[in-house]
RNA sequence: GCGCUCGUAGCUCAGCUGGAUAGAGCGUCUGACUACGAAUCAGAAGGCCGCAGGUUCGAGUCCUGCCGAGCGCGCCA
């Protein structure tokens, strides 16, 4: 049990006592303010009324009943907070517990229902912009820290190749591979075609592989492996990007594969019978008004074809059919209207309403020169992934994009992340890393040996620092439940910043063998914390920069 | 027009689901390397938390209404 718990816990007992009443959910947190305690609580405030007292009078008898072994100190303050003082040895002998569990610290054993998490999902019909990359980013940080706080996580990428696009996308590379030749290619409309430089870098590896085959073909027919070859060509683009990125997924889905299985056809057939789906203007409808949706959606379009809809309700129901009890997609912005759709097609289908879920992520906007780079696939633009990647570098790239909230627009300076990338938060945090590693190389110890916090005096800048990295659970805990990823970032700074006051003002390796046993499991357990946050962020811990 | 999300220092962003004097980084200014890494530290300046009401002991945080921005409201995905 935490610290945090045991005060809840004493301050309850010390309620239960004064007043003789229980009460739940009491609130204890951390003050801004040092000269407030380790710790304080609000009960007093938040219950004055129950107990039809002012708070202050409250806070005294709460105060005044409070008994625990590991507080030192108590006080009445402000408008009625209850602050707490805790001993150095229930300090250090936290420290010591932390370095006990070593890489578990803050993490939690896997358990409970498994969930589904979703992201990335690009259309294989080019590379991987900057947008993706911050979904790509936030989504794999957001598995690692359902995981790290105890969920069953599974992974999953969502491949769009079965449908009208993939088609388009053949034939622009169609019509580049022809070109080659000094041959046309016969295209259905010659304006949506992808006119990204990348459509004639796969035209000329079609042709290097294939020579004129698919011109002696019928296009009809040579269309389809034409599509698929170029499908397999992003594809592993794409997955050698994410690998670039240290974004990782258990499972890669195809969308083709719910065509060839029928599940689509099943689900139609499903809502026709229920009652959900029904013809008008020569399409099929969902009926998803029932279900709360602004209007009724096409499934199938009065070509006969499906809209993206059909392929996707039938993904979800496949998701909910494979055991998950949550799906969560993550999506960009401008896919704002698409879960309220899906999920009206899973509740008519029987599935539960909350069994689906969406984190929206706002697009990132490219600002170069103080003016804002028009998103195109045109080559010298800056948009793609890797050409980001090129300049700013890996761990710059994952830590800017989940420093700030998924939910806020994003601003990249382009000038700005690579001209002051020694500036990068990111460094100050891995430069404490590297700095507690060096004490290490200086000692000639490893840190993975230090195990023990010998009980003695504790500084202020140790006391701070102890309480930080006490603090890293919860964090892990809360961000995880939010479902947000940027409250990582922002605890890793202040605890650099912890660590490096502590650092300017004493000295580790010391004559004194309890103190420099101290501040050496000071420094491992910053240094576990430290790497383990960076881990979260997919972000590299050196040992020296 | 309706719906969703957002509005905090010059810039980029935090703010522990209602707490004490709203915090970092960048930028500006002033200091600190003859002991473990100065990619660091100490300090200064910089704020009607979009505006106006409301809820209560207490509001950046919750409610309502405005103002402003982005996105959505396709037989596109």
């Amino acid at each position: 049990m935490s610290l945090e718990e045991r005060l809840a816990r004493a301050v309850r007992e010390a309620v239960r006592e004064a007043y003789g009443v229980e009460l739940d959910g009491i609130h204890v947190e951390r003050p801004n303010d040092p000269r407030h305690g380790d710790f304080a609580t609000n009960v007093a405030l938040a219950n004055a009324r129950v107990f039809r007292r002012n708070p202050r009078e409250v806070a005294g008898g709460v105060a005044d009943a409070f008994d625990a072994p590991f507080v030192e100190k108590t006080e009445v303050a402000g408008p009625g907070f209850v602050n707490f003082w805790l001993r150095p040895a229930a300090l250090w002998s936290e420290v010591e517990s932390l370095l006990q569990q070593g890489e578990g610290y803050g993490r939690e054993e896997p358990s409970g229902d498994p969930i589904i998490l979703e992201y990335v999902s690009a259309n294989p019909t080019g590379p991987m912009t900057v947008g993706h990359g911050r979904q790509a980013a936030y989504g794999d940080s957001l598995a690692r820290l359902l995981a790290a706080s105890g969920k069953n996580v599974f992974r999953e990428y969502y491949f769009n190749d079965g449908g009208n696009q993939i088609r388009l996308f053949g034939e622009s590379v169609a019509a580049r591979y022809a070109g080659i030749y000094g041959r046309e290619w016969p295209v259905s409309d010659p304006e949506s075609l992808y006119k990204g430089e990348y459509t004639g870098e796969i035209a000329r590896d079609l042709s290097e592989e294939y020579g004129e085959r698919f011109l002696q073909m019928d296009p009809e027919e040579a269309l389809p492996e034409i599509s698929a070859f170029a499908t397999r060509w992003c594809m592993d683009d794409i997955k050698k990007t994410l690998a670039r990125s240290r974004v990782a997924f258990d499972g890669y889905f195809n969308e083709k594969s719910l065509y060839e299985s029928g599940e689509i056809e099943d689900v139609l057939q499903k809502l026709r019978e229920g009652g959900y789906a029904y013809e008008s203007e020569g399409a099929l409808w969902l009926a998803s008004t029932r279900f709360g949706d602004d209007r009724d959606r096409v499934l199938v379009k009065s070509d006969g074809t499906y809209t993206y809809m059909a392929p996707d309700v039938a993904y979800h129901l496949n998701k909910r059919s494979r055991g998950f009890k949550t799906a969560v997609d993550i999506l960009g912005a401008d896919h704002a209207g698409y879960p309220p759709r899906i999920r009206a097609g899973l509740v008519a289908l029987g599935i539960p309403e909350d069994f689906f879920d969406v984190e929206l992520v706002r697009l990132v906007k490219l600002v170069r020169g103080g003016e804002q780079v028009k998103v195109s696939k045109r080559a010298g633009n800056f948009v793609t992934l890797d050409e980001l990647l090129d300049e700013v570098g890996e761990d710059a790239a994952r830590y800017f994009y989940v420093r700030s909230s998924h939910r806020t627009e994003m601003n990249f300076d382009l000038d700005l992340a690579v001209q002051q990338s020694d500036e990068n938060p990111v460094y100050y945090v891995q430069y404490a890393h590297a700095r507690i590693a060096s004490i290490f190389r200086r000692a000639e110890l490893d840190e993975s040996g230090i195990k023990e916090a010998p009980d003695g005096d504790i500084a202020p800048e140790e006391r701070i620092l102890v309480l930080e990295l006490l603090d890293f659970p919860r964090v892990v805990r809360n961000a995880a439940a939010r479902r947000e990823v940027h409250p990582l970032p922002t605890y890793l700074e202040t605890l650099a910043t912890r660590f490096h006051q502590f650092y300017t003002v004493h000295r580790v390796l010391v004559d004194d063998e309890k103190v420099r046993q101290r501040r050496l499991a000071l420094c491992a357990a910053t240094k576990t914390v430290l790497r383990s946050g960076l881990d979260l962020l997919g972000v590299s811990a050196p040992e020296r920069m």
